[in-house]
DNA sequence: CTTTCCTGATTGACCAGTCAATAAAAAACC
DNA sequence: GGTTTTTTATTGACTGGTCAATCAGGAAAG
């Protein structure tokens, strides 16, 4: 079996064991021998290619963030308009991808880890400014700067809010719903100039 | 030193030690010992008033959503317009006690623990169904029924979201900044009947 | 024969929760 | 009022278990 050049297939199997893993479990309390075992690998296989348990979750949401990067470029590729564009960062953030119990499971403690670990907040802060600069620079199109890095902000609080919302179960607005309530509320702050908003749902 | 009638003093005492080290790990991550000396007493005892680490921890987010419960009580008692208790409770969710980071810490490990306790669950799904409903109450005076669960919805998703954005320590905008949002939210929601929001700030 | 891959076994540390034992207050009894 | 008994409070020591990380060694590919 030892054949050469497994190193990249090994940390992609890692990564997706340990997002199943943390969606099974709802948080961090996972072995790294649960996730080496979904891997298909012993634990010491595991350490063998990450330094340490913790690589192996920053590795994952790495993953996560590059998932969700894809999705918004994808998405952003079909829009002509900057409202166009607006509704394509709004339905990526909220889209069916990013609501898979697991990747809430991972995003939750993700935020978490933030907390102590340097690495993850440094993650952390790419994601926030990547979302808040696309915002802005879409939002410029309609609004002066200053009002736009606002209105940014309230949309990424309600994108995020609806997010963790959704860890309620019950009660949340499922994803299309929030979309809207996040679409209303750019229309709202746009004004006159949002009212070609398209591909509202 | 055994005296008679130390439960509450010593369960007071767990539940704020707790919060504290929660606060000083950044995380769940918290030894039972830790808390109870911190507490000044054994890890024993702590096991003597309390039957889990688990339960330690549902109790101090307990506290948590009382003081909560209660600085929204006394803001609202205050306002004299639904406007202005609507203000009472934004005011209030993103106040000052709110966003002391041990608090925001222990609100990141409910969200996690809130996906695997059910106890945790109930508890987070207690809080969000009173914002909720205290938010549809003074909206109706406003809105339709419909557009009120709208607007709460929305309201509560960006009071969430400011919320744990608070944990990128900078870059996200501070308590002042996001309730000056949320509040012009809620006004472009009202529209003209809601001219008269006051205590901006 | 060297590099890459892989694992079983081990280590070292940690920790939640229990228990037996102690001490003091309160209650019951004489 | 004094003695015994019960209740409440408290802890040091222990247990049983878990787990991240290491290591020595083996096997295949180049």
């Amino acid at each position: 079996m030892p054949r050469v050049g497994q190193e990249a297939a090994r940390r992609a199997a890692l990564v997706d064991a340990t997002i199943a893993e943390i969606g099974r479990a709802g948080s961090l309390d996972v072995t790294v021998g649960q996730i080496a075992r979904r891997a298909g690998m012993s634990s010491a296989l595991a350490h063998y290619y990450f330094q340490s348990k913790d690589a192996i979750f920053l590795a994952a949401m790495r993953h996560i963030l590059k998932e969700f990067a894809a999705q918004v470029r994808r998405r952003m590729a079909e829009a002509k308009t900057p409202a166009q564009r607006l509704s394509a960062i709004i339905d990526a953030s909220l889209g069916r991808e990013q609501f898979a119990d697991e990747v809430v499971a991972a995003w939750l403690v993700f935020y978490v880890q933030a907390q102590h670990s340097p690495d993850a907040a440094r993650l952390l802060r790419v994601y926030a400014r990547r979302l808040h600069s696309n915002l802005v620079h879409e939002l410029r199109a309609c609004l002066p700067l200053e009002r736009a890095h606002a209105v940014a902000q309230g949309v990424a609080a309600m994108i995020d809010g609806f997010y963790i919302r959704h860890a309620l179960q019950d009660g949340a607005p499922d994803r299309r719903h929030a979309r809207a309530l996040v679409k209303d509320y750019l229309a709202l702050c746009l004004g006159p100039c949002g009212a070609a908003l398209e591909g509202r749902h």
